[in-house]
DNA sequence: ATATGTGAACATTTTCACAGCT
DNA sequence: AGCTGTGAAAATGTTCACATAT
């Protein structure tokens, strides 16, 4: 099994999703025309990235949802929880740690690190906010497998760096700064000025546009 | 001025910010080389994204840092503010309404929208919490751009729906769902869920890994 | 009859390499 | 001498189209 691209391994987030909600829904089976129209995508993309990994539908028939959601949910290492740990206790760190939805898919928040002495102690969405002294022994305790940035862009590269020589392989981060991580480490961005400024860029450019349609349709 | 690819506008995004970084330090000059190593790219992309749109270089020379934004901005429709509406004013609502570095980048929540009783009336960061019945005349009046779509899932839709027929043509979606929208209509999305599949991905298949290194960098 | 899995065609994006300014 | 701008080459990603299975 080689050659993943990133885009595949976010369509097979959107297929899981949206086939999770298709099984609530009591949908049984599936072609794959139908799961790529409810995920923006075509038929031949949704079986290429299936194929990948694997032979999953039965021809003539379809997906069967249920095996389907068995089958991505292995790929993509649900089958386990992650245990996470939030650096940074302002706003979006706050926010996330309020966001159930990351709980719900495998991803429990349980450790919270913050440089602010008055926040040290004190509890936020029922995690322990722990002094940032205590980062390193904490990831180690606590058995962190992933973590998120959520601190300022100046001091961001600062953490990860520490965070790295923990031993931590896996860092989400929110500070709109690009961070050096060395091979090895799995590094992903959420910059929300990125996706405003892509926007701002179709706006002042709509009218004769660049690619195909207009509606650059994200993922 | 065509073809211009997603991934192209994002890199600028980020050379504007690295190059804003720049400025303040009192840097004058750069090479594409510099700025690539500072974004994680090759000097040869960023020369490539740039020729897109023109040439701001000086050959044997490099980049004079403030043309070189000035430039970058205008490109990214920034030269002016956006007025953006944010549908949802529950955690991450408010927690982007506290985010100053939108309005630090020429993007300004003007109006907030939520659909609880409870919250209508009451100011978020200074914004009065306007009632969801008041969403179409409140986009109209207000001008808005841009609307940040930050409610539950199963309401993304409909709300969309609204947002484009009151003639919004950019959202930024933070729902975890696939939306649609008509061609002329500028959607992106962040999704955190997906990210954190992507980490999930890395940290299970590693070892013998896909793609080249095993550090998908990420933007 | 229907829908998968896949090699081959196509399209897009990235990298190379070098001519041409300064 | 140094570094840009850019065609051409390479790599990567997507779509087509069809043989194959149920």
């Amino acid at each position: 099994m080689r050659k993943v691209s990133e885009s595949t391994v976010g369509r097979l987030s959107l297929y899981l999703r949206l086939l999770s909600e298709l099984e609530t829904d009591g949908v049984q089976t599936l072609s794959s025309e139908a799961l790529a129209q409810r995920c923006g995508t075509t038929a031949a993309q949704v079986r290429k990235d299936l194929s990948l990994f694997g032979t999953f539908g039965k021809r003539g028939l379809g997906y069967s949802v249920a095996e389907l959601i068995a089958a991505l949910r292995s790929i993509l290492g649900l089958e386990r929880r992650w245990r996470v740990a939030l650096v940074g206790a302002g706003r979006i760190g706050v926010a996330l740690l309020g966001y159930q939805d990351f709980r719900t898919q495998g991803f429990d928040i349980v450790a919270v690190f913050d440089r602010d002495a008055g926040k040290v102690g004190q509890r936020r969405h029922g995690v322990l906010v722990r002094a940032d002294a205590e980062l390193e022994q904490g990831l180690e305790s606590e058995s962190i497998d992933i973590v998120i940035v959520a601190v300022p862009g100046e001091s961001a590269q600062a953490v990860v760096d520490r965070v790295v020589a923990a031993g931590v392989r896996a860092i989400l981060n929110f500070a709109p700064v690009k961070l050096n991580v060395p091979a090895g480490v799995a590094l992903k961005n959420v910059n929300m000025a990125v996706e405003l400024e892509a926007l701002s860029y179709a706006l002042a450019n709509s009218g004769r546009r660049s690619r195909r349609g207009a509606t650059p349709a994200g993922r």
